[in-house]
Parts: C-alpha cells; sequence; structure tokens
DNA sequence: TTGATTTGAACAAACGTTTTCGCAAATTTA
DNA sequence: TAAATTTGCGAAAACGTTTGTTCAAATCAA
C-alpha cells in the first residue's frame, strides 16, 4: 500500500521550500518570479512521487471546496436523471464535482439534504425544489451561497431560477388540440402549487378562454403514473368523456395510457393525448406520444453558466430564465374535424 | 451574510474547551465521562450558533472524506440512472455522500475520472467499468482503496463485485425462445468484451447447442439503439430471416423496434423480440416487451453493504455475488408452434 | 562605489477539526 | 487519614495546504 505523497515530501525531495512548491503547483510561478530550473526539478520531482494534492486540506485552506450540490426530486426519473446527467458533465468542465442529492420530492428529505450538503462547505448548488417551501433556499442564499433553482421554481423571490416558458408550452400545446378540433379537454395535473404546475395550467385555462371553450377539466394533484391512472380511470366515467387528454408530466401519460389500455379506449382514435417532456421511450410506445419538449440540456447549461458567474465573477444579481419550449407532434392526437 | 460558527465559538460561549465541545458533538461524551450538565451546555451552545461541522477540517484531521465515488457510463441510461439513484440512497444511511462520475463508457474518461476523484481522499469506489482495461482499478485497491464494480466485471481479479448472473438469465430465456418453438434465433451483443455481454451470449450460445439448434446468429457490438437498429437492418436482409430477435439491453431492443417498425415488420406476429433489462416505459410500448429483469435495487444494496463492510470493518476479502434475473413475460415472444 | 531595485525563495501563521497525553479535583478504599 | 482510583476536563500537536510577510543575493542606476 503506496504511501500518499505531499508537498513536504516534494519539498524535500527537490531541496526547495514548501511555500516554492506549492507556488509552483498551482501555477503561479511567474507571479512569485520562480526561476525556470525551479520549476522543473520541482515538476519533475511532483511526478516522480506521483502527488495528487489533498482536496481537503487546500480547501480548508482557501475556504472553497470546489463542490456544487445538486438537488433532485429523485434519480429515478428520467426527466431528472438527464438533469443530473447534463449538470455533472458540465460541472466538471470547471474542475468541479458534483454531489447530488435525492428529496425524494418530500420537504423534510429537502431540507435535511440542503443542511448536510452544507457542511461540505459548498461552493453552490443548484436544485430542483419540491416547490412546498422555500425559507431554508433563502437563508442558504442570504449565507452567501450561490444558488440556482432549476424546472421548478419560485415566483417573486430574489432567487435566480432557469426552467422552461411552461405557460407558453402548455398553451400553445392546448392550442394544438383545438385546432385539431378537440373541444372537451382535460387536463391531468401535477404538484399544484409548484410553479411549472401552475404555469401550465394557466397556459391550458387561457387557450381554453380565448377559444371560447368552456367545457374543460383541470384534474389530479402529482406528477406520478399513479395519479396518471386514476385520474384518467375517472375521466372515462364521466357522463361526457373528453375527446383528448393533456398530461403533465411524461409519468403521468404512462398512467393515462395504462388506464387507456384497461378500458379499451383507442388512442387516438377515441381520445387524444399528449403529454409535457420528451423520452426517447416516447417514440416506441404505442401510437408514438406527440409532446411538448423541454430544453432540458440548454436549461442546465445556462443554469451551470449563470451559477458559474456568481461563484466565479461574484455576479449575484438574481437571474430569471425561461427557455421555449417545442411541440413534438407524433402520432397520439387526432383531428377530430375530419373523418377518421 | 451571517458568519459560519466553529467549535472555537461554541468553546467560548459555553466556557468550555475546544477538546471537550469536539467530543460532546462527536457523541463521545460518555466515553470520556464529560457531565450531563456540560453536555447540555454545550449541546444548546451548539444549537444557538447554528453549528454545522467543517468536513474538511474533519477529514483533513482523521483522513476520511465520508465520500464514496461512484463511476457510470453514463447517466443518461436509465439503467445506470438506476443504479445511481439507489446507491446514492443507500450511501447515504451511512451518512457518506456520494460523488459521480460520467465515464461516457469511454476508457481514457474513466481513468481520468478515477484519478480527479481520487483527489477527494475517497473512503471508497463502486464502479461500472467501461471494461476494457483495469490496471487503473487494480493500483487503486493497492493504493488501499475500497473498491467494488457492479454489473460489469472483470473474470479472475481479486477485484470483487456484483452482477447479475448473465449466463443464467441469458440461457433461460433462450429456452424460453425455443420452448415457444422458434429454431432460427439472433442475438444481438452489447461490448464484446465486457463480462455480461460474454456471459450473456455463452449463455444464449449453450441454450442452442443443448437443444440442437444450429440456427443461429450472434451479431452486434455495442449496447446502444444505433446498434440494435442496424443490426436489425442487416438481419432482415438475410436470405432466412430469424424467427426471434434477442436483445442484450433495452437501448439495443429500441433500435430493433425502431427498424422492425421501419420495415413493417410485426411483433410477435412476424418476429419474436425479448431483451435484457426490465424498463417502466417497457410496459407500454407495443407490444409490451418480454424481459430479463435485473435486480438492480439489490445489487446496488448488497454492492453498499460490501462496500461498507470493507471501509468501517476492514473487510478486505474480495466479494463475488451474482444474483438471479428474473424473466418477465409480457406480450412480445409469440409461440411459433401454435398457429396464430 | 553606494544605494536602490529586482529576483528568487523561505518562514510561519492560519484554516477547523480530532486526539494523545496529562492533570487537578473528587471520591473511594483500606 | 493516606493512598488509590475515578471523574471531568484541557493543552497542544497534528492533518496538508495557501499566503502575507520577510529577507538575502543579485542586479541595476547614478
Amino acid at each position: 500500500m503506496q504511501q500518499k505523497s505531499n508537498i513536504v515530501d516534494i519539498a524535500e525531495k527537490s531541496g526547495f521550500s514548501i511555500t516554492t512548491v506549492s507556488r509552483v503547483l498551482n501555477g503561479k510561478a511567474d507571479k512569485y518570479r520562480i526561476s525556470k530550473a525551479t520549476q522543473q526539478k520541482i515538476e519533475s520531482a511532483a511526478e516522480e512521487l506521483n502527488y495528487v494534492p489533498n482536496e481537503f486540506a487546500r480547501n480548508l485552506r482557501t475556504g472553497k471546496s470546489k463542490t456544487i450540490a445538486l438537488i433532485v426530486p429523485s434519480l429515478k426519473n428520467p426527466f431528472f436523471a438527464e438533469i443530473a446527467s447534463v449538470v455533472n458533465v458540465e460541472v466538471r468542465k470547471y474542475n468541479y464535482i458534483t454531489i447530488i442529492g435525492d428529496s425524494d420530492d418530500n420537504i423534510e428529505n429537502e431540507k435535511t439534504e440542503v443542511m448536510h450538503l452544507s457542511s461540505r462547505n459548498l461552493d453552490g448548488m443548484i436544485i430542483v425544489p419540491c416547490g412546498a417551501e422555500w425559507g431554508h433556499l433563502e437563508r442558504m442564499r442570504e449565507k452567501g451561497l450561490p444558488l440556482i433553482c432549476i424546472d421548478r421554481y419560485f415566483e417573486g423571490l430574489d432567487l435566480s431560477f432557469v426552467s422552461s416558458d411552461n405557460y407558453e408550452g402548455a398553451y400553445s400545446a392546448s392550442k394544438y388540440l383545438i385546432e385539431h378540433g378537440h373541444t372537451s379537454i382535460a387536463c391531468i395535473q401535477g404538484v399544484r402549487h409548484s410553479t411549472p404546475n401552475i404555469q401550465r395550467v394557466r397556459g391550458f385555462v387561457d387557450a381554453m378562454i380565448n377559444s371560447g371553450i368552456t367545457s374543460y377539466t383541470v384534474t389530479g394533484d402529482a406528477f406520478s403514473e399513479q395519479n396518471g391512472y386514476l385520474e384518467t380511470k375517472l375521466l372515462l366515467r364521466q357522463k361526457v368523456r373528453p375527446t383528448a387528454i393533456f398530461a403533465f408530466s411524461n409519468t403521468i401519460a404512462m398512467g393515462c395510457i395504462k388506464a387507456l389500455k384497461e378500458e379499451k379506449v383507442k388512442v387516438p382514435e377515441d381520445i387524444s393525448l399528449l403529454t409535457f417532456d420528451d423520452n426517447p421511450y416516447l417514440n416506441y410506445i404505442e401510437p408514438p406520444l406527440t409532446c411538448i419538449s423541454q430544453p432540458v440540456e440548454d436549461i442546465c447549461k445556462i443554469a451551470v453558466k449563470i451559477l458559474f458567474s456568481n461563484i466565479l465573477e461574484h455576479d449575484t444579481s438574481p437571474k430569471h430564465v425561461l427557455l421555449k419550449t417545442q411541440l413534438k407532434v407524433k402520432a397520439s392526437v387526432r383531428n377530430v374535424g375530419r373523418p377518421l
């Protein structure tokens, strides 16, 4: 078991002081006018000793951890998994590392995660908040922690966020349904107090109202398959069945499909289905699901960029960014104006 | 911006020494016979000051980071995302945190990830290796880093691993196809040098041989949709089309489906399809895909357990664990013995 | 030649913990 | 009552860095 070498070993081996070694290894040689010869020697000594700096000592001294935390509701959800993937890769480009916390969409978990992680002297944090509370987040920011919300956020707060333009996305999707002749439309929503959900409901309702459609339903209360399943079952029991269902997430849509299959309701012949979020698998279900695709990759990249402009350049002004969504037409919406 | 408090502040506020404060806060009060009264005072002082220990200082002193690294080929792959999710949660139970590295299935990335992460004084590492090389992993282990491979591993090496019994899984799946009357079967494999793949091929081939079937094909070279697509296209161009395709991963299966759709080949009427790995979405594609489900959750839990018995109890003997897979019959395999 | 400046590098403190060793006071034992 | 033991706690070193300050030697200017 090979001993780890430290800066002192290098100093001894090369014959220079710890200070000089540190400076050379940190690329501050020029700043402190260390001669080329010295640099050479120190570098080769470091090489030979297989030196890897101890980040803990370094961070203890500097107060910087080169670590950011990402907190998501659940890594099992492919939507958040993609976020984690992109954030992780982007952050690594800055030579920082990401630690991931899983809140399981539970505010108490979220709070303890934030607590625990913050003992790691985070340099920044990206969070998809559960959505119910924000006090703990504001407190973090007051402590000086660069913080940015993605996907879900809080309106009227000084916290930075990057998200999709959920209102616009829902609005245009609803319009799309209307233009395809649907007049009795139901949407199944997710967590009610979450901003994306609120915006989507607004977009949906506004589209209905602006088109003079009065027969619409808003129901549901979770971004879960179960919720989609249950609400669809209930919708199918109504006197007048909707001709189209707008699911506010992939997971909800899966529940819808399950229920529709069970009830032998064909998509899109009997009922049209539209969903938020894209996913590779969506192309393989039958029929391929028309969806509102969120620019997840861009959201993450921008979020990371803002975060680091905060960390590195101390640009602490709150940024609010909404990105356009995209309607991807596949095959789950029927034009009811035309015969089958 | 509220100042962070440290152990010294607590010492001053409570009137006791740093030593005593440290002991109380680490739950070693009894061991060092600190009176209840003192404990009380110190704890409430810590509470008031909103004390959060500085992990860097602690870890610098102890040499332990309470951090383990997880390296996966890609978080975007739902199979690995699930692994990340479970590992993350399990590790947190020990009050450790997980940092995740993404190798993008590239051995060079994997090596640099291992290097970078190791400067964080990891207490342990769980890795799904790309598979081509293991020198860097052995070196880590020689340095004393508790290390365990999951999913992919290396045979004949002293590294611990937990994986599915891929041979058995592939064997029974192949048998299942045979029992359903298929005599011309093709399998599309993934990364060739990876152990799971090798085992699966063996299981497949053995099942064929043991059943006296000579007309089988083994093709492909990546766990990717593209590979599945391409190979399926090619298979369909053969003089004699196989009656069943065995995809060695979800991603490959998706490619198959895409190709089959394009060629208007119906599943399972024209060709049967079977795949490795389960996935919630598999229930919603048409037809629902019969699959070999891997006990991902168990694999991760066991891996974490072994890792911590290594970290905490210094049980360093290499453990080799293979878990049974499960055949989940859905609707993508036709019994060709019976008329449609 | 003398004083000023530049070059090259080192000393030592500091970051916030944990832990070894130690010791005085209180209590028990004999 | 004296010795031994137990109780309760503290001083200080150490972990491996970074960095403000200092300083001798070399070079330059006048």
